[in-house]
DNA sequence: CGCATACTGCAAAACGCTTTGCGCATCACA
DNA sequence: TGTGATGCGCAAAGCGTTTTGCAGTATGCG
């Protein structure tokens, strides 16, 4: 008796509620919303039966009529990314805590299509506001502008220099760069080279920023993310005699496969090359050896975008909002040590 | 001018294109689902307005009238896991072929309290059918039962006995099983154990009964598909001095924790213990030794599973659907390998 | 010229809910 | 008993669409 069999079900009314009960669907409705007082009894009855009918109110019925749906949407470029899965996981906790509900989009590495779509389901108002993370340089920008004009819009992971105005949450960036590049400097390292992310991201300008406050000269190659640019671009450098003794990656994910080609190019983490990645994945501890890295609580982001949109929701402004910059922490693990003779050398 | 300082502009609504068209919404509104002729001049001047004012129709109200939404649902246990971050990927993409929107949900691993509320989003139309994925022994059960009494369910990755009539889309688990078994009882393995997943998975039951069909009693643990179990079971087989040469992981993730223990304890992977997972992730061939494997489609999982759910939708019943098994594969990569001498022993 | 036959456009009725304006009891207090 | 306050329920007016029944204007054809 599934849907198999027995398709679309009409569901129960506020109407066939309240006949059940004998009383208006007024009266219905002040008792769920609680409005205004209802007798008990009364109240007592209608719950009953609304349990028993297991009625719940139609949610577009209801949008249509108070103007709030109590849903935002969250658009990441590609919801099978480790790092914007935990973004989506932050946000809906805390949208979850504030009694809010989620709608996670993939824009598919920012496909202006599937941009549009996420940017007119505020429009359409089906949901209230959006969290958005741009995965690189963005495409639609001027529709996002757009869009922000009107309606509560809050940037997650990368503030976008053109539209300040908006709030963003973000990690410490610079100082994190500068963590990494003490921290190499302190080994005695002074041969860097940086594996970016992509250029056009104020986070990957900015940690570059702070690895160049002790490498100012590192050479700079902007990869994907990926772990496959990581090894490829480590090819081209090798392929090329560049002369380094560490690298930074953009991300864990470019800093491990980093490693796999240094490593298949005969050259040992630490002793010979010093990695240090960003974010600190979970495989990070994992992998032999153990990546140092710099942390950054991803979850947190989610956490606090989506907090800073309901907040301005509530408060139907964003006057006063400000934006929020986590800090972050250096993992000392094993890829990063003092440079070791080459017994081959 | 963003929403920072001036909040909620008002929409434009359909009756303004009208009187601006200098026409009634009946002939925008049939302007725009072209379901009756419209003067092309007319129907040109109100495109054009459409495009001015930057109109779009009021998803609530379309869906209050229409009697659908054209979204659908997808319920995992958590987004930021790798596994389920590609079962949405897939659903995600497959949608957006079919012209539907996808919304995501977390149920934080089944927490009932979130289930209700996904499930009351199909009650209350905010979305036209589900797509939900077990983590792990339902908790509610009953009420996934209910909803798929009266709308549009399937289950991805994860059929579940008692509810055997509604579709569902997963892998070849007993299939794989066999592979990853026969692959390790052919390098002349007879000591195995498996570190399988949850118990109460319809998929962890036929991956082990696979294996077994080659090491019938090979002693199974159970984990919960985290990196961390595979390496707490492990660390408790060697406590108790159990003697085996092989161990096949529910996962991957497993499968990449019981590495790392066993070569904490000395041992060598494959030399001395060869060690299998399942599911083939990308971390799988990066990590040293490179993991065999069986590969998963899980992709294809989630595009599946929204494919079902859509044409069930709209043909109107799962009548005649059947539910979809994807075929998986062995990856064979160094951490298995015949049995070597011990140095030691 | 008269009568079907398109072709277009309008008014109005839902869809299911929230909210407001009223009115009828009931009650307290003088 | 009169007066004001309070409690509680109903009817009805939207919210922004889609869709249906009608009607007015051309057009085609004998």
């Amino acid at each position: 008796m599934f849907f198999v069999t027995e398709p679309n079900t009409k569901p129960w009314t506020m109407q066939q509620i309240a006949d059940a009960a004998g009383v208006s669907v007024t009266t219905v409705s002040h008792t769920m919303s609680g409005k205004r007082p209802v007798n008990p009894q009364t109240a007592l009855r209608i719950k009953r039966l609304i349990d028993e009918f297991g009625y719940v109110p139609d949610a577009g019925a209801r949008r249509l009529q108070s103007g709030r749906s109590r849903m935002i949407g969250l658009a990441v470029p590609d919801i099978s990314n480790w790092y914007f899965g935990r973004i989506a996981r932050g946000a809906e906790e805390m949208a979850d805590e504030l009694d809010y509900g989620l709608i996670v989009c993939s824009t598919f590495n920012s496909d202006p299509r599937r941009e549009k779509r996420y940017f007119n389901m505020v429009r359409t108002r089906m949901i209230d506001g959006l969290v958005y993370t741009a995965g690189r340089e963005m495409n639609e920008m001027n529709e996002l502008e757009k869009v922000a004009l009107s309606s509560p819009v809050v940037l997650a992971d990368e503030g976008i220099n053109r539209l300040s105005s908006i709030p963003w949450v973000t990690s410490e960036n610079f100082e994190g760069g500068r963590l990494a590049g003490a921290h190499v400097r302190e080994l005695g390292h002074t041969k860097a080279v940086i594996i970016g992310g992509f250029a056009g991201l104020n986070s990957t300008v900015e940690r570059v920023a702070g690895i160049r406050e002790f490498f100012p000269n590192a050479l700079v190659l902007n990869g994907d993310f990926e772990m496959q640019s990581g090894y490829d671009l480590v090819g081209d450098l090798l392929a090329n005699d560049v002369r380094f003794t560490a690298v930074f990656g953009g991300n864990d994910l470019m800093a491990i496969g980093a490693i796999k080609r240094l490593r298949e190019a005969g050259l040992r983490v630490p002793e010979d090359v010093t990695v240090v990645g960003f974010d600190d994945v979970e495989i990070a501890s994992v992998i032999t050896p153990a990546l140092t890295t710099v942390r950054q609580d991803v979850v947190s982001i989610g956490r606090n975008s989506a907090r800073l949109l309901i907040e301005g929701l509530e408060a139907g402004t964003f006057e006063g909002t400000s934006s929020v910059i986590l800090p972050v922490q250096l993992v000392v693990r094993a890829t990063s040590g003092p440079l070791a003779p080459d017994p081959r050398r």
